[in-house]
DNA sequence: CTGAAAGCGCTTACAG
DNA sequence: CTGAAAGCGCTTACAG
């Protein structure tokens, strides 16, 4: 066995010719059954693997959708990553994964490269685009989907949950279960996840006739969201705290507990995402869950379809409902029952 | 802007030969200063860049690292993929990923799809490959390491912690606090990690003269973790428990509260891995460390040296020793500072 | 159904 | 330094 073997190596050996053995490994060809049977034979003697970078070379579909990811201590894009990926991998594609830094800069650095291994998608995972590269992918005829994340005129297509619907649930539930000093450590507001999330929140207190005491800026991170719980806490004594997501919801629950005060008692917390996390027994998180299949589905199928038709390249946004999963960390309106789920 | 630009397009604007173009783009290789220039500025005008998959093919080099991962809900590997991702990143490659389905067969035949791909390397993050395909991968040239996992007899690199050292470590440390009935549920018996954990967990107890009282197989599962813990309490009364990796401490840890048993104080709860959210207040995990950074560099200098010497295949393993991170989760021994760290 | 041939977009000896 | 040409391993009209 040599190191690589190639169609003609095959077409040699079965008697045929190299047309014939790609006509064997590409799908829909056609090809006798005689010539189906030697090629197959001597294919598996040579142990032959048709070369995808090739076949992506001539066909012009590499079968790889780019992803770019940042913030994966978020238990959310692991499995974001995992859904897509075992999707993908169903209908033959892979993907290609470019771990993004910070700057808006280093993000369409990193789009050019992914580009440049000529990917027939793109995904952009809670990142924003210059509207620069925006142009580049769509002159490329390259499918971008944006997730969790929208962009303002962007010519992308968006997949999000609702969060504007979300927030206002999460208002609601405070508001019936009789909170009357609701802050909110919101997400970060350079994303439109973070500012809609807070909008629809901020929306229902308002037609509640109330408002928020405060509203912080977590920024996503665990340390700010510390930080914010503490001003929280010295500054407005709250009796409800909305976090923007998870992942800064299980900080503020950590840093109320190790100021002696009881979650879900004196302070209710509420997060978005439900992450897997969220439902274990430290923190019986009370959250609105991300539809993560819903929302893998939506992305794949735009991919898919932009695919097949390059020509029809509508730009729309699909804002998915989820749930809020009652769970310990919020005192619940009185009479509350699981009805609802 | 029409939507793929080739070199012969540069070339033909610049008024060069294609060849000069291509020359521009590669690095090391000469052109004069004017050629530089007239290219370069054609090239941006048509906003030309060069097609990685192309250059992949006449190269051989696709630039390309396949990376096969499955337990994406364990933090541990999200983590593992952004630094392996990052690094590699920094030295010109990407990371195409493969979720790995669970059977054996499966995951060879993701790897066929992997090799399909041309990949220049291939990172195995806890898996095992059947030794028919590492024939395969051989023969093709194309080097696997191990991430994580080890295999007796693997013609692979394998790069993991000092597993062995690690649970000895633990064995240690729960016999200085003065624990006397010792449990363990261990990770999955079926990979060399968890056997490992367990060997030396085991032989530092005998070398005191005593045993564990009690080893179930925790499969990596949260489920199972929980089920052995109430099986343990049940039946056997420890006053510790050594569980094989983090993910599986946590939800011993969830069950133990819920059976109102005080960690730390009642029982002690020792993990292995140290992922981010073991220091986390709400369950301020004692843990071994898993050296991620120096697991990263490794995997990725031995993969860099392979491909850059194909010649020299030497099969090794690295196994790095980590250090035990004292939290609360598990009594301290009499009079121990945090000096050791 | 099948083979010969062109071509995908590059890199890299080979001559100059 | 530079251009013409071969070739990487395939797919796909084009004729038969």
């Amino acid at each position: 066995m040599k190191l690589k073997i190639t169609s003609a190596e095959v077409a040699e050996r079965a008697g045929v010719s190299q047309s014939a053995v790609s006509r064997v490994f590409t799908p829909g060809a056609s090809a006798s059954k005689k010539t189906v049977e030697k090629v197959r034979k001597a294919a598996d003697e040579l142990g032959y693997r048709p070369n995808v970078l090739a076949r992506a070379m001539v066909s012009g579909r590499s079968r790889i959708i780019g992803l770019v990811v940042a913030y994966l201590e978020n238990q959310f894009y692991p499995i974001v990553l995992e859904k897509l990926s075992n999707a993908l991998q169903e209908l033959g594609y892979h993907i290609l994964i470019f771990t993004a830094p910070n700057s808006a800069d280093g993000i369409d650095a990193v789009i050019q490269d992914l580009m440049d291994y000529q990917v027939d998608g793109i995904v952009a995972a809670s990142v924003s685009l210059s509207s620069d590269l925006a142009e580049r992918a769509t002159q490329a005829g390259i499918p971008v989907v944006l997730f969790n994340r929208g962009q303002d005129n962007s010519p992308f297509v968006e997949v999000t949950s609702d969060n504007i619907a979300g927030g206002r649930q999460v208002a609601q539930f405070l508001l019936d279960a009789g909170h009357e000093r609701i802050a909110h450590i919101s997400g970060w507001q350079g994303s439109s996840t973070g500012r809609e999330r807070q909008q629809g929140f901020n929306a229902a207190l308002d037609e509640a006739g109330t408002t928020s005491i405060a509203t912080l800026d977590g920024m996503y991170s665990r340390d700010v969201a510390m930080a914010c719980t503490d001003r929280l806490l010295s500054d407005y004594s709250p009796d409800a705290i909305f976090v923007g997501n998870d992942h800064m919801a299980f900080a503020v629950i950590d840093t109320l507990r190790a100021r002696g005060i009881e979650v879900g008692k004196e302070i209710s917390v509420i997060g978005y995402d439900d992450v897997p996390m969220a439902s274990w027994g430290a923190y019986d998180l009370t959250t609105i869950r991300q539809p993560v299949n819903r929302m893998v589905d939506a992305t794949v199928s735009a991919l898919m379809q932009h695919i097949d038709n390059p020509n029809i390249a509508a730009p729309r946004r699909e804002a998915i409902e989820g749930p809020l999963i009652v769970r310990r960390s919020a005192r619940k309106p009185k009479g509350w029952t699981n009805e609802g789920i």
